[in-house]
DNA sequence: CAGTGGTCTAGACCACTGA
DNA sequence: CAGTGGTCTAGACCACTGA
């Protein structure tokens, strides 16, 4: 274990046993050097990297303290749902169900980035494992940021695994939440209208461009989503 | 803007914008050096931060790679419910239903962990934020792990903030899903058996030790959990 | 204005590993 | 075995900011 390894783990093992509390002192740079007996940049590299896990707060002349509490941020797994599928063994399958280039409506709820973003490229469908339908999807695609994705083919691929493998999206925004199933799309799932549903709203972006918003509702007990945090 | 972070900044850049591809070779530190005419320690620390990122890959003697696929995980926010409701500007309140110490119960599905901890506090609970119920809880918390809990009192704060408050956990595990009411607590949330509702099972630990295991079922469209990626 | 952190240099030795 | 990354040193100059 490198010097700058061992001096992390030990401050944060202090902060989490509750020996350093919130607000706390941490020893300056120089304390730490004659400590440890090193130079100034292998502390840093410690401090740094506690800095930016968010347990410390470093301001120049006041020097290092604990921060508040740690921030409870999780990190949560969205797999591609082909991929997920594979993953338990089962055969994948995207069943197109309508797709139609037009401009945004207002029923269609959209958010300001894509309702501005002029023609969309509208896909609805059903996602299913060994045949059984999982999550009904409805997709809005903006084709003045994905233009070629009209060449797409929807019965060899999904739009979430196209999009994902020809313009990887650099920020992204998930609502979750939970819906009885609507009469329009229950039949497609094979449940009775009502029947809860796990929803999943998601926004991506390339940089500042809005690429694609996806409505979909999971069977319930048919998927869940995993978040963890921490050494896990 | 510091010299380590324009090298970072115009190396991702080129990944985000496709000009590197995964798998494509990254210039060595070397290379890198003499392009910028700066030290190795700087090019090193970008490079360590966009490895430490996910967005590159490094090995000795084969050099630094793109990585495959940035991978997809998010942060998720997974605030405590009374703030959360106290920042929408309703009163939150936790109403106790029982309160029980007991071993554990195999009718309680339990993890290892926490079957093994010894006796459990039981608790359970509804939350509700201005007297409408949004949420039902069951919670189990190990005694072992934290005896001083017998002495809370959760008529003026929810077992969830107490232990937030006096032992926050540094590692946990969210499953989330949509389930229909049960009748057991259906009435308890003013709602019919059967009803869409989000359900939340959340596992905490401090360290190697299991803290608690909490189940909450949320009224649907009364709670969304949001997640993020990306600078936003 | 003195102590602190932010950054950077020009070296060094080493471990790893693929050509 | 040669190139690469991992780590570390002993300095340096600077910006910030609270005593």
């Amino acid at each position: 274990m490198a010097l700058h390894d061992r001096i992390r783990t030990e401050i944060e093992g202090q902060i989490l046993s509750g020996t350093l509390q919130p607000g706390d002192k941490v020893p300056s740079e120089l304390e730490l050097m004659a400590h440890y007996g090193c130079s100034r940049m292998t502390v840093s590299k410690a401090l740094t990297a506690l800095s930016g896990a968010g347990l410390l707060q470093r301001r120049k002349r006041a020097g290092t303290v604990v921060a508040p509490r740690p921030t409870e941020t999780m990190v949560l797994d969205v797999p591609d749902l082909a991929v997920e599928i594979a993953r338990r063994g089962q055969a994948y399958r995207f069943q197109l169900i309508g797709r139609d280039i037009r401009p945004p409506r207002p029923e269609d709820e959209l958010d300001e980035g894509l309702a501005r973003a002029g023609l969309l490229l509208f896909v609805r469908g059903v996602h299913s494992a060994d045949d059984e339908p999982i999550a009904y999807e409805e997709r809005f695609i903006s084709l003045t940021a994905v233009p070629e994705i009209t060449e797409a083919d929807f019965s060899v691929e999904s739009p979430g695994s196209w999009l994902l493998r020809h313009i990887p999206w650099t920020e992204a925004e998930n609502r979750i939440g939970a819906v009885g199933a609507h009469p329009d799309w229950a039949a497609r799932l094979n449940i009775a209208p009502g029947t809860a549903c796990l929803s999943i709203e998601r926004k991506t972006w390339r940089g500042d461009e809005r690429i694609t918003l996806v409505r979909q509702k999971f069977v319930a007990g048919s998927f869940e989503l995993v978040a963890r945090f921490g050494a896990a």
